[in-house]
Parts: C-alpha cells; sequence; structure tokens
DNA sequence: CATATTGACTAATAATTATTAGTTACATTA
DNA sequence: TAATGTAACTAATAATTATTAGTCAATATG
C-alpha cells in the first residue's frame, strides 16, 4: 500500500498499533477483527480492540487509494444521488440502470447523500471498499455540479447523470429539456393554436429556463410572435397553476392551449379550466411535463412529456463500460430527448 | 481468515496462485491489484493478472466469514429490498432508515434485487466487503418470506421489514392492517354510518385479508351485521374501484359509505360516484387507504390510511441497533399503526 | 483434593503481502 | 556507437497478518 517511493509514508494503522493501544497482543487484534472461530475473547477485550481500532481508523482505506481488490471486477457499481424520495426520478434512472446491468449480473449499490458532501465522502468510502468498478452520481434536479474533488482522482470510471461539472470534467447526460419544450409547443401549433400560453416552473430552475427556450424556438420556427402576457410564472405546484391559468382566462383574448412546464400545474390549470365551464380537449388543450402517475389520474388524460431518467441510468452504465478517457476539452455532454406521450387532452383547433 | 482449527482448509487463493497462472510474479499481481504507482505495469500484464485473479476467485469472501474490518463500525448498514419503483413505499422505509441513521453520521447501502436469491446474495457479498454492521431486509408487499439461509449466519444482526420469516427468525416489523381496517370502518361507523361498503384488494395478499378482516372487527364491536354484498372484490386498479362501485350503487339499498382499501379504488369510486350525480361527502363518504401522493388531487381531498413505512424504517435501525439475542421462541414481530389522515371526504351522515 | 476442563489470552512462528533494489531489453541521445 | 534512459519486470526481503501451540487462572468434576 502507500506509494511505492518518496514522500513520507503516512504509516498506515497496524494491527500492532490497534493492539498496543488495546492493551493486548497483536494476535488477540487480529482474531477479533477477522471474527475468529475457535478463540474465545471476552466481550470486554474485543470492545477494547473495536474501540482502538476505530479511534486510529484502522482498515480506514484512502479515498484515493484503493483497497486490495480494487481493481479486480466486483460486479458492483455504486450510483450517488442526492435525493430519493422527492421525485420518482431518481428511482427510474436507477432502474435503468439496474435493468442495463441485468446482463452482466452487476449489483448496483445505491447510497442517499442529502447533497452533503461528507456523506457523499463516507459513502463513495463505503462504496470503495465494497470494491465498485464505475460509480454514478446523480442528482435530482438537473443543474450544474461542483462534485467533491475526491471524485477525480478516483481510478474508477465516473459519471454524471442530471447534472454536468465545470470543464466537461465528467462524461454526463441531461434531458434535452429546450427540445421538450420545443416538441410539446410545436405539437400545439401543429393541431392549429396559435394563442398558446406557457406555465413556467421556478424560474431559477434550469429545467424551466429551457423549457422555455423551447417553447420560444417553436413560435419563432412557426413565426408566431411572442407574447409576455401568454407566460405565466408557476412554482411547480398545483395552485400556482390553478392561479396562473385563471390570470390567463381573464385576457380579453384568451389561450386556446396551455403548455404546463409539469403535470402538477397542468392539473392545477384542470381545475380552474373546469370552474370556467371550458372542457379539455374540446374547448381547450393542455399538455404537460414529467409523466407523473397523476396524468392518467386526471380527465381527460393528460398528454405530457417523459422525462428519459431510465434512458439515462443505461445510459450511464454503458458509458462506464467504455471507460472513456479524457479528451483534451474534457467529457461530451449527452443530452437525451423527452418523448411525448399522447393520451386525451390534445385536440385540433375548431 | 478460515478457521483456527480442524477442517480441511479449502486454502484460500493466495497472489501467488494468482501470479502462477498470469505467468508473472508475486509482486506484479500485488501492484496491479494496488494499482501501485511507481512502478509500471504493462496493459498486457495488467490484464493477465485481473483475468487470473478473477478466474480463481482472488479475494472473494465467503458470505459467512466476513473480510477483515468486519467487526469494525464502519458506520454503513445495508438495505436489501426487492424493488424500488414498483410503490414509494419503499423509498419511504429507506428514507425513515436515513433519518434516523442522521445523528449516528451512518450511511446506508441500498441494493435492489428483484427477489432474486442469486442477487440478494450478490448484494450482501458486496455490502459485508464494504463491512456493514447491520442488515434490513425489506420486501414491497406485506407477507411470509423465507429469506436466504446465509443470512442467518451473518454475524451482523439483521431485521426485517414488512414481512417476517418462519418461527421469527428475525426481529420484524410490519404495517398493523387490521388494526388500520378496523380504524377506517369504526370511523366511518361514528359518523352514523351503518351501510358500510367496502372494495377489497387482491384476496391473495395479506394486506387484503387483513384490512378486510378489521373491517368486520369493527362492524362486530359495533352490533352492525356483516353483509356479503358489501364486500366488493376489487385488485387494486382504479378501474376495479369504479366498477364495484357502480355494483353497489345498482343495491336497493344502496351504502352510504364506501371503504376503498387503496386510494387508487378509492379514485375509481370517485368517478362513478360522480357519474352516479352523488356528491362527496355530502351523499356518501369514501376513506382510502395508502396516502397515495393522488389524494391529495382528488376532489374532495381523501381521507385515507397512511402506511408506517418510514416509522418502520426508523424502528428498524433502532432494532438494529440493540443488537438483541434470539430468544428461545424467536425474535418478536412488531405490528405499527396505519394512522388515518383526515381529509375531506368524510361527512355526519344527514 | 487432585485432575480435568474451559475461558481468555500471548509468544512464537508460518503465511501472505508490500516494497526495495535491482535486471534486462529496447529505445534515445550525444 | 557508447552512454543514457526507461518501460517492464523479478528476486529478495521487509512488513504485516494469521495460526498454532501453548500459558495461566478460574472453575468444574470424580
Amino acid at each position: 500500500m502507500k506509494k511505492t517511493k518518496h514522500e513520507k509514508p503516512p504509516r498506515r494503522v497496524t494491527m500492532t498499533d490497534v493492539a498496543r493501544l488495546a492493551g493486548c497482543s497483536q494476535a488477540t487484534v487480529s482474531f477479533v477483527l477477522n471474527n475468529a472461530t475457535g478463540v474465545t475473547i471476552s466481550a470486554e477485550t474485543r470492545g477494547k480492540v473495536i474501540e482502538a481500532a476505530r479511534t486510529l481508523g484502522y482498515g480506514a482505506s484512502s479515498l484515493i487509494h484503493r483497497p486490495v481488490l480494487g481493481n479486480l471486477g466486483s460486479g458492483t457499481i455504486g450510483f450517488l444521488c442526492d435525493q430519493l424520495a422527492t421525485t420518482p426520478e431518481s428511482v427510474n434512472a436507477i432502474e435503468g440502470a439496474r435493468q442495463a446491468c441485468w446482463d452482466e449480473g452487476a449489483t448496483i449499490l445505491v447510497a442517499q447523500t442529502m447533497g452533503n458532501p461528507e456523506r457523499e465522502e463516507k459513502a463513495v468510502e463505503a462504496m470503495l471498499r465494497s470494491g465498485i468498478e464505475g460509480l454514478i452520481y446523480m442528482t435530482i434536479f438537473t443543474r450544474q455540479v461542483a462534485p467533491p474533488s475526491f471524485l477525480e482522482n478516483l481510478q474508477i470510471p465516473v459519471v454524471l447523470l442530471n447534472c454536468y461539472a465545470p470543464e466537461s470534467r465528467f462524461p454526463s447526460v441531461i434531458p434535452d429539456e429546450t427540445a421538450g419544450g420545443f416538441a410539446a409547443t410545436e405539437t400545439l401549433i401543429r393541431l392549429g393554436h396559435r394563442r398558446i400560453a406557457t406555465i413556467v416552473g421556478e424560474p431559477f430552475m434550469q429545467a424551466a429556463q429551457d423549457r422555455l427556450k423551447g417553447y420560444r424556438k417553436a413560435l419563432a420556427k412557426a413565426g408566431i410572435a411572442y407574447d409576455a402576457d401568454l407566460v405565466g410564472e408557476g412554482n411547480w405546484s398545483p395552485t400556482s397553476g390553478f392561479e396562473a391559468t385563471q390570470r390567463f382566462l381573464a385576457l380579453k383574448d384568451r389561450p386556446t392551449a396551455f403548455f404546463c412546464q409539469n403535470d402538477k400545474m397542468a392539473s392545477g390549470c384542470y381545475n380552474a379550466l373546469r370552474d370556467a365551464g371550458l372542457r379539455i380537449p374540446q374547448d381547450v388543450s393542455v399538455i404537460g411535463y414529467d409523466d407523473d402517475e397523476l396524468c392518467r389520474h386526471l380527465r381527460p388524460q393528460l398528454t405530457t412529456l417523459i422525462l428519459p431518467h431510465r434512458a439515462m441510468g443505461a445510459w450511464a452504465i454503458s458509458e462506464l463500460g467504455k471507460r472513456r478517457t479524457s479528451g483534451k476539452d474534457g467529457y461530451p455532454l449527452t443530452k437525451m430527448d423527452c418523448n411525448l406521450i399522447e393520451r386525451d387532452s390534445l385536440a385540433v383547433l375548431p
């Protein structure tokens, strides 16, 4: 272990050190740490050994230097993720990764870090101990991240999922939200709509900006003038969709179609439309985003765009397999399409 | 490593063995496997070493005999789960466990096994390598399981979450579905309802049986005769809830309250009631089960029971901490209550 | 009460792994 | 072309860990 040459070797902690601190022999330490059968160790001594080993950090592998077996195909891949709970996308990405691993029989170890760097480090340490051969680093919101610096010294391939690093330091995949916004809007245009409102999410989120960008691009391409009155600020919540829709309906020339930048706001939009006595899709077309479970429970079922997290998970696995090395301008950033899921909330403008 | 005495020692694979097969020196193997800096190894040799190590299974820790460091507090806990995706409960349980670990700063490593015993074994192996100190074994559906036998020889504490083993071989937690069915029904009775219909889930699922049991208990306690006509078979889907409700509404003496054994069926029930021109809660009270996200999007918002997975996750962690040893009749089976979440779908019978 | 037996350990040593200090063959440079 | 470098290794050995064969005290046993 440790460098072969020069530099003061930080002298790794040995069983003898532990034994000294615990006040017993090196042999005893070996027994305790290996749970040896055939010898008996008193609970007290055992405790002291473990205590000592822990304080000295026996065996605590430095992150950069992987433990023995590191290079050996363990068939394990690590998946770090800031949140599992808030949205189902993280689970979708994991599922995509798992399916892609299936043939190779790999195991995916997942850890949730809450975006906390200490936790990230601990989790990666644990994963390295288990001998992961690659690491997927995912965030729940699409954005640029400053990935913990130890990732760069890791010796195993790392890919970023749903996020990307400055200077393209890692291969990354994100959804193509601009294309998604474009597709949604263009679909409405193709149905004959000209007055198309959009309800955006919290504008500091990149997904919100990009979806709006796509919306504007589609309008421009169709030669429809952009009208700021048709852009409503929401915050992803049903209530905000409800209120934004009411404001639109008060306009003298009300829109005939709504592109809601997520499904929850679309559900609020539905309610406002119903309250106003408008029928979907006969009077108004609505399109959502995210393919929330909710879509199928709305009446009529909501047409939406599905985030490609499953495909992104699969992509990440295949990318890890390639063990690409960095080009001189870093690694590529891949964008994956959000497919449109046709349901019953769209109709041709009468 | 290995037993201290007797029994033909299965002779663990050493670097020397690997070196022989790879046609190089033990030193080279050491360099390759440790990714040593300061020496150069040709890609070819490196490949041969890794290949050889893999075929010989160098370092493949047997499940029962944990690797060095095993006993050392790694601050890591393993969480095995058959499915992450199908329902959000698994994520809730993980979240509960994570929160409970928070103070101690433990890391939770999660693996999804699809219920496949080989995967379970691989995942546990990987987790053991990383030095987990405890293992939570969860299933997505509440049921008795035959947990893989290696769990019993594991040296670390194991708890079952949402499932239980024959002969109480592990400490276990499950939701108290009977109490939940009882609470739901009793709430409706307290509001004055006597004709209370219930739509059950797939009857081979234990949750369905238990919720029904609770329903019958509550009726019995209130002295209301059980009427088989008021029990409709569903299959957890909205459609089945819709159809069952229509059948109930065709009854000469239609029910005034519906206890739907999950929220999806309740949403189908809502639609059937709306189609029949009945208002919730003025004309009919409805109660669901599961606290699906969907509840908040139904109008009126659905009163339901919440599954205690979060609490079960926390319980599992605290149980692991206790390192209980088996009593002569095994470990206890803990049942946790499903709390009622009051929303707007209930009213006093007029 | 002498004699096993067992629990709890250690000294000594065997087995294994890590590291140093080369060696060899080939390529570069002066 | 001799001298120098260097990539790719290995033999030898240092360092570390695992295991055997006890020791010693505290029971239990006949």
